[in-house]
DNA sequence: CCGTGCCAGTTGTTCAACAATCCTGCAATA
DNA sequence: TATTGCAGGATTGTTGAACAACTGGCACGG
């Protein structure tokens, strides 16, 4: 009381206000703008895939079905365009972007850069990081005992993320969401996506195991070849 | 002539059709939609420093001064919002981002995952690749033997990117740029960002050695050190 | 000095419109 | 028959104007 000076007026006051900062915060990450929201809306039901690979997205109908302005919408598809879920032709509208054999290689291209390097040079790799490594091997292991295929799926997209989640780099995360969301893409545009994850459950303990251990150059050349054997499998798999 | 089915009706036609196409292609991208072509417009004053970090953006002013509609302008900037070259703060509008201390330390960290790892595991190291990477070295010393100091700035982004480019990934190479763009603007926030990149000429020199004498390990892990100490460097000049 | 309420300015969003462009189908023609 | 030409409809690219919601600053009153 007496000691609260002009920039500090009440004991507890600069809490309150902390709170309604937060919630205004919150409010502002969470609600978003329209555009944001209809953006996750569109990228929601690109990567559970149903919208799938090809189709065309006409701005006016979307915009009717989403309850949002044509402008409005157009900001969100050009963001998705952006992350490269959508693709644009000019003066043909936008579609759900295709990923053909080419990308696929360049997904990969960019993954063996970017995981075996977490892997090995990821300066944050923190008990708790390695942790949640374990935590996705285990959750595919969980998965695969009640023989959900779908859960082995996720539980590989978490494998990865919290691999490179190992470097401590937000933008490198957001970077890896982007590319797990193309991924997904991939995925829907094969005959039997479901199966395809199963036989890396082992690579992934293995990989953890090494890590957890402290090997992680061996961690990382395990990465590194499990990722060109994966890229070859689906690339084996993948339509014309 | 006589062997021309349904499908393909006259033996080199369909090149006909490809140049075709493909100047279609061109107009699209190179003329490209005035929304892109104005985004290029505010990313080039920024990424030259004209329009220096902090500066707001006002909708209205701006439209009018490119010369668009408020409404394509606006899906202007949220795109280079994505790109991180402005920020958005909720009904207060757009401005110039003011990278910081965490800003610098996840760039770089970014760097030495992808850099160092291009180096060592980039399967596009052709001669031609490496040539570009001694090109830029060139460029390097050239500009500083005329006392053009921006111009070895500008060698060393071309170095940078030529290094990443050593991965073959167009992906990659994209996010590269844009990762320089957002270096450039951190440049902009220092003293003297023109004398910043003179050390680094004989590092840049060495590592394109060691690359040309086919030792990519000692090439990356070279090139780790180098960025660790540029990033110590840049955090030590910049301001609060 | 501190809090309150008002006001101007800006953003977020919508609506309506128009030119440019693309796709489709059909008729005309060789 | 197969190709060309053309008109019509649909969609995109872009604009202009409008309005509510929100922010920041300023005067007012305690």
């Amino acid at each position: 009381m007496s000691t609260t000076g002009p920039t500090r007026p009440e004991p507890g006051f600069e809490s309150v206000l902390d709170v309604l900062d937060a919630e205004r915060r919150a409010r502002r990450t969470v609600m978003s703008t329209s555009a944001e929201r209809a953006a996750r809306t569109v990228r929601e039901q690109v990567v559970e895939g149903r919208l799938r690979s090809g189709t065309r997205l006409p701005e006016e109908r979307l915009a009717a079905a989403i309850g949002v302005s044509r402008n409005t919408l157009r900001e969100a598809l050009s963001q998705l365009v952006g992350e490269r879920i959508l693709v644009r032709e000019a003066h043909r509208g936008v579609v759900v972007a295709t990923p053909d054999a080419d990308d696929v290689r360049d997904l990969y291209a960019v993954r063996l850069v970017l995981e075996p390097g977490a892997l090995q040079h990821g300066t944050a790799a923190t008990p708790a990081a390695v942790a949640r490594v374990r935590d996705s091997v285990a959750e595919g292991y969980a998965a695969a005992d009640r023989g959900d295929h779908a859960g082995i799926g996720d539980a590989n997209q978490h494998f990865h993320r919290a691999v490179v989640s190992l470097a401590g780099s937000p933008r490198l995360d957001a970077q890896m969401d982007l590319l797990l969301a193309e991924m997904r893409l991939v995925f829907h545009r094969m005959g039997d996506p479901e199966a395809f994850h199963a036989p890396y459950l082992a690579d992934n303990d293995r990989i953890c195991a090494l890590l957890e251990e402290g090997d992680r150059a061996a961690a990382a050349h395990h990465l590194a070849d499990y990722l060109a054997r994966a890229r070859d499998h689906l690339l084996g798999e993948l339509p014309a």
